[in-house]
DNA sequence: CCTACCGATCGGTAGG
DNA sequence: CCTACCGATCGGTAGG
C-alpha cells in the first residue's frame, strides 16, 4: 500500500528514522545501531530504512548530524540573547548542565557515549564526532576570551585550561547520572562551575 | 598436538586470552570482543576459548577482573609507601595521570570505554563496572577525609564534590588524549588537579 | 518502499 | 583443547 511515495512521505520517513537511530544509538552505540533492529522497530522493511542512506556509514553519520542539531538547539541557541562575557558563558554551562540533567535520550549524552566508542578507530564517523568536539571546543574558548576582554576573566586566564576543566565537569556529570543514577550530581556539576569562574 | 593440557598450562592459556581480550576491548568495547576474533589471534578454537568461561557474559567478567587488577597495580598500589594527608592524595591523582598518560592500553582507559557502553543497560557486567567505579570513589573519599582529618585540607571540604571534580579531570583527560591526541592534556590535568587541591 | 536473497559472522553446543 | 555443526542476525544487493 505504500510503496513509491511522494518526496515529502520520503523525506518524513527519513527523518522517523534518524530519530529513531538516535535513540537506538544513544543506549547501543553506533556500532551496536543495527539496521535489521531500526526496520523492525520502525514497521519498515531493511532495504527501506538502508535506501534512504546507502550503507550503514551514511546512517550512523546521519545520526551524528542529528545528534549535534539537537545539542546546538539544547544548549548554544539557549543562550543567544545573553550578552557576552560572563554572563553569556554562565548561560551556555547552566544550558550544558539541564541539557545533560533532563536526559532527553535514554542513553544519556550521545557525543559522550559514541565519542568513547569512536575514540580509538578511523573513519569518516570518528572524523565527524572529533571535529563536532572540535568546534564545541572553540565556541566555548571563544566565549571565555570574550569574558577576558570585556574584563570579567582576568587577563591571565589560560582559555584552553578552562575549555578542559569545564569539559571535565560535563563528563562527570554524563557519568555519574548514567552509571549511578546520581541525583546530586547536576548540582555538583553547577557547584564545579561556579567555583571555576569565580577562581578565574 | 595439545589437547588436554595441565591445570598449570590451561590457566596460563586463560590468562593469555583475558590479557589479549583486555587489549582488544579497550578499543571495540565489551560487546565488540567477539570470540572468534579472540580465537583466532590467539590460534585457537572458539570452542577453545569459550571452554574458560562458559559464555560470553562470563568472559567480559573475567576481562573486567583483569581491568580492575590493572588499574590497582597503576594507581592506589603506586601510592602505598606515601604518608597519609594531602601528600597520599597528590601521589594518588599523579598516579592516576600518568596511568591515563601511558596508554597501557590501545584503546586507552578501559573503565571510561566499558562504563559509556554498559551505562545504560542491566546485568552483571554492568554491576561489576559501577560496583567497581563505587569502590573506587570510596576510597578517593577516604583519602579526601584524612587529609582534613590531619588539617592539610580545610575542615569544610565536601568530599564527595572533591571526588566528583577529580573524575572530571580525568575522564576530561582521557577524552583529550583519545578523540584529539591533545599532548598538552596531561599538564592540563595536572594543573587542573594543583588548582583543585590549592583551593580547598 | 517491498520481497527475496547473498556470504559472513555471531554466540553457543555436541561429542570427543 | 579440537572439529563440526546449529539457528540467528549482520550489512548489503538484485530487481521490481
Amino acid at each position: 500500500m505504500s510503496p513509491r511515495n511522494s518526496v515529502l512521505e520520503a523525506s518524513r520517513t527519513r527523518q522517523r528514522i534518524v530519530d529513531r537511530g538516535l535513540a537506538l544509538a544513544s543506549v547501543d552505540g553506533l556500532e551496536g545501531l543495527t539496521i535489521g533492529r531500526l526496520a523492525t522497530e520502525l514497521g519498515m522493511s531493511k532495504a527501506g530504512v538502508l535506501g534512504h542512506f546507502g550503507t550503514k556509514e551514511g546512517l550512523q553519520l546521519a545520526v551524528v548530524d542529528a545528534a549535534a542539531e539537537m545539542f546546538a538547539r539544547a544548549v548554544p541557541q539557549r543562550a543567544r540573547g545573553v550578552p557576552p562575557g560572563l554572563a553569556h558563558l554562565s548561560a551556555l554551562c547552566e544550558a550544558w548542565v539541564s541539557y545533560l540533567e533532563q536526559e532527553l535520550l535514554p542513553g544519556g549524552c550521545f557525543f559522550t557515549a559514541v565519542a568513547a566508542e569512536f575514540d580509538d578507530r578511523g573513519g569518516p564517523v570518528r572524523d565527524a564526532i572529533a571535529g563536532l568536539d572540535s568546534l564545541w571546543r572553540r565556541d566555548l574558548s571563544i566565549h571565555i576570551r570574550r569574558a577576558v576582554t570585556v574584563g570579567d576573566l582576568p587577563a591571565d586566564t589560560d582559555p584552553d585550561q578552562l575549555v578542559y576543566e569545564l569539559i571535565g565537569i560535563m563528563l562527570a556529570l554524563n557519568h555519574s547520572l548514567q552509571l549511578h543514577r546520581d541525583k546530586q550530581a547536576p548540582e555538583r556539576a553547577r557547584r564545579a562551575v561556579r567555583r571555576l569562574l569565580e577562581a578565574h
